[in-house]
DNA sequence: CATGAATGAGATTTCATTCAT
DNA sequence: CATGAATGAAATCTCATTCAT
């Protein structure tokens, strides 16, 4: 069960000081429910365990959220949002053909959300507790889902125009064309590290097959 | 069916109390517990809320099952095993082009996983839930994943043996194929109804993008 | 801090049975509530001990009540609705003079209420919390005051209409002619057993007060 | 034990930040933790609450009081041992009749207790807690009881010597003549506004009982 | 002197599980 | 077989108290 009373008085300060003199109390807390939170699901998850992983008491945690509930919405948000930035800086050079353009988007995609835990942890949370927590799936959607969208839109559109895809229903439903790794997402998230994919073979074939599907007829594969 | 816990003794069932006269006692309560577990979660639902939905005494679920655990494993395994069937039912007529065959599966998909509510909780528990019961999970892709890829990678050998489609990175990683579907399936999960989505259409856009990839160079659109 | 395990298992029930045949689980706890929110009011007492005191687990007072409230405002409704009775009860011989029935009254009260231990507990709560739970005063007032000063004001009339008594201010406020016994009844609230107060004598010159300030004058002391 | 936990440092005070440069810091937390008892009991008081009532830090309370007792134990002194002035001056007139003095003193406790809602509020915790405080109560007895019944008897004496009242038992219970006004504080604080009750006229109604009970037969009304 | 972040004991409340009937 | 009252471990949340600054 490991150290249970971790660190306590005295020495507690002392430690932290040293360890991250820039995040606050607060993101630490955050942090910590993350952790908590992604391994066990909101209501599994314990607070004591929340704090321990944080090195702080139970009390604390009521410093500075209102309720296990508080906590959980503030540490969905805190990961949604800064995510946004993230996702827009994927394809934020102008130049480039839209093939090229739409190979960022993807393997950014594969690099950034299939192959990254945390992204998966967070989005199985908010698939897992869509139910109970509406909200905060909606502003999913709204900061995330709708922005990735409209990027790909424009790809798609720019494609288009300069005549390098042709036009198709896929326009109008973009997320058909990440939907392979999204599927690999919700793979590792069943499935961890128990069935492996070959994600650089899996995510050549989804470029390959997504490429091949938007080209105009007659080009090169 | 195969699940030991449940149905351990079969007769009796369809004389008692004249309720529903052709389930069993262990049925009922396992319909109650999905309805409880796909609402609430595993750790959320109660299994008070269980009986009451099921119309029996607290004490009753424990004639049947051992603990809460092995209510949710044979829940899930009740649901996990009779679905394989309804899976192979989609493509077992052997005659038809590939792309026949492939339009069929990909709409049977639709209409038995991505618009079925049932199917989606039950998708959405597994999804939550494979960190506490991964055996489940590996059951899932036993039963229901590795059949279905198969069955795909049948139809595109098929297809390419046939001419219809040509040779592509995708043979390896037919999940690719039907991955729009699952896409759509977790759109569902989190938004349910907040953020319509055409099903209609977007499965048109699947369907063509899919073929349109898979189609050799040179065909009719 | 007495025995901490109070009969677990086994012998509880048996010694149940055998214990108080005709009261109920929720009169039981109703009564072990009494005694303890008596004894530190409502916000220090502590629903352990509660349970303890009721010889029954922490979890089974939630089968009968909503919550700590709900056990303070059960008890405390379940003391005063039949305290009336016993008030009616005091006067209930119409025959007799006014002087007759006042006595009996005041007597009565100093039986019932004064001289009553759980009379003055449940007074003292009712003071102590009418600031959490004023709707409870309300209830009392309702049901206990006001049928008193109801009583008290027709044995007046009575009197004064008889010629036993003269008219005066007091006829609009009868409780001035009780307040002696509520003033010792706060008494002992306030110092128990420390301040001892001779209530015979105490009863004794407040009759004869009462009286002598009714009477007409000229009649005998 | 006695009075020496506040106002440990008399100095100081005066020239302190400029806010209420007459009253010491104890001061203000004695008035800030009254407010705070008054309106929640003992038990339920946040000594947070105490703190931010009185503009002050929460630790700064321990700076000046041993413990939550302590600042409640300090509290209730310091408004029983200054009251006994104020009762004291009431009757400090020699002069006067007898009835004028008793007039006087009833008067003066309708206006400096029943009226008086601090008052109350202090005598409902002496009430409230006197289970719990068992020596508040016997100070406030000492210091406010004994002294205000003393004061009683000796204008009673007074009247008997001077003929204007009868010798009767209500000497030996002189508390029986303020009893009416004790009963209109116990209604006020357990109903507060919610059932009103015509003070002047009910204090009429009592004095005019009081004299009528005292006064030789034969006098007028 | 004063602060207020941090602590952790303790109180309320829930709920899986048991078992006498 | 079925019941549901009862249990008590465990989780959430509060708040008196401490102490580094």
């Amino acid at each position: 069960m490991s150290a249970k009373h971790p660190s306590r008085r005295g020495p507690k300060k002392a430690l932290r000081r040293g360890r991250k003199p820039k995040e606050g109390r607060p993101q630490e807390i955050l942090a910590a429910a993350f952790e908590e939170f992604a391994a066990n699901g909101y209501a599994a998850a314990r607070l004591e365990d929340v704090a321990r992983r944080g090195g702080i008491a139970k009390g604390t945690i009521y410093l500075y959220f209102k309720d296990k509930e508080g906590l959980y919405r503030a540490m969905v948000r805190s990961l949604i949002y800064p995510a946004l930035g993230t996702i827009a800086g994927l394809v934020d050079s102008p130049s480039g053909s839209a093939e090229e353009l739409l190979r960022k988007l993807i393997s950014g995609h594969y690099a950034l959300v299939v192959r990254n835990k945390k992204a998966r942890d967070i989005l199985r949370l908010l698939i897992a507790e869509s139910g109970k927590f509406p909200q905060l799936s909606d502003i999913f959607h709204r900061e995330i889902i709708e922005p990735g969208l409209s990027t790909l839109r424009r790809i798609l559109e720019k494609g288009v125009a300069s005549g390098e895809f042709r036009k198709a229903k896929i326009n109008d439903f973009p997320q058909i064309l990440i939907a392979p790794g999204v599927l690999a997402t919700i793979w590792f998230m069943m499935h961890g590290e128990r069935h492996r994919l070959d994600l650089d073979a899996y995510m050549g074939a989804h470029i390959e097959f997504v490429l091949n599907g938007l080209r105009k007829r007659g080009e090169h594969s």
